[in-house]
DNA sequence: ATGTAATATTTTGTATGCCGAATTCATAGT
DNA sequence: ACTATGAATTCGGCATACAAAATATTACAT
């Protein structure tokens, strides 16, 4: 088996995004470092260097003496972070290559329509659907765009577990991953685009009443 | 006098990007932290926060076990930022205030036409196009859009040097500006985030030649 | 009882030290 | 002379130690 053989600021930043999936923290607490960095079974050291990170990525937010907190939720933050992966991801998906787009089409459908039947818990879900876009844009030549976009999506996490347990947004958003894939099959990438932008926007109104 | 009271990560950050403008580190080269912290009188911990901040925005890269190098320049690298900040830029301008566009223009145009009056050393002029922009998304109530634009910005800063001491493409920046305040002026604002767009475009097809 | 000042405690920010991995140089063998 | 193998050294990654700031606490005065 491969050991792992990665900073573990690295490890530790993944960690902490999953326990932020599990809605462990809540939006708005301090943060200790020393407990936990206790919990977690490593120094302070690059637990900072992640925080540090998370807090470029606007995960966290740090002030001066007071160390670092996760960064309050509200419903216009929100919106701000899905214009913004809306633009990038509808530029990513515009400088893809057409024939690759194309030939994962069929299986942007295929996933779309496996959508809800696992009803799994919630996670597996999220998980699922960042796949899914993680798919369409496969084909994206964009290296920095890519990793930007999943820098963006990490600031969203925090929002994750808000829309745990209802089952009706679920299938609109399948439905509307279906209707890109269609466009993608049907070769008219422009309308693709198009539809991802208004996935973006309908998912965020979807949202936003469960926001306080 | 306000006393200095910020990390000093970030006043590191700050100083190694000036000194990236003036083109102080050649990209590709290592960089050796106890050398680099004493040169800057701080002790590696600070230092090594503010690096993994610039990995984070790509001016670093960050190789397992062999640490930090200033990330490459190339021109696929560049075309790839530029149209990401002329797609953020755009988005930026779009939501802005129309009202507050239209108020702003005339500081815009004259910004525009005195730029290059003052043909002084390339960090002044720089600065200059950079102040030109911000004050250009001033009106954008997107927070965490003009953050981002910020740090992708940061990433650009490896090209500024490269741009040394050539007129013309600093004459056709200025008419580039001038267009599009003219455009905010005549309260034309589609026009205006198209000009913008043209703007980046055109902007990284002059840099294109310069870079190896 | 409440507000304030002085002190104690906690916690962050920074410096230093140690260990292991990675690179480099030297040496031996073909 | 060239490659391969091993030793030495350098350097990054992490832990620990220290300093400074912020918060909590207590004592005192009003």
């Amino acid at each position: 088996m491969p050991i792992e053989r990665r900073p573990l600021r690295e490890q530790i930043r993944e960690e902490l995004l999953s326990r932020l999936d599990r809605g462990d923290f809540a939006a708005g607490t301090d943060i200790n470092e020393a407990s936990l960095a206790a919990d977690l079974g490593v120094s302070r050291t690059p637990l900072r260097e992640a925080l540090i990170t998370l807090a470029g990525e606007g995960v966290l937010e740090s002030n001066q003496g007071r160390g670092f907190r996760f960064a309050p939720v509200s419903r216009r933050e929100f919106r701000e972070l899905c214009e913004i992966v809306a633009a990038l991801e509808s530029l990513a998906l515009d400088c893809s290559d057409p024939a690759h787009l194309r030939s994962i089409a069929p299986d942007l459908l295929k996933l779309a329509q496996d959508f809800p039947d696992n009803v799994a818990e919630q996670q597996v879900i999220e998980r699922h659907d960042d796949e899914w876009h993680d798919l369409l844009l496969s084909g994206c030549r964009n290296e920095r765009l890519l990793d930007l976009i999943t820098s963006v999506k990490a600031g969203m996490r925090r929002y994750a577990h808000l829309i745990a347990g209802d089952d009706a947004p679920l299938e609109r958003e399948a439905a509307e991953h279906r209707r890109i894939a269609e466009f993608l099959l049907a070769d008219e990438p422009a309308k693709a685009v198009q539809a991802l932008r208004d996935n973006w926007i309908n998912g965020m109104e979807r949202m936003m009443s469960r926001i306080p």
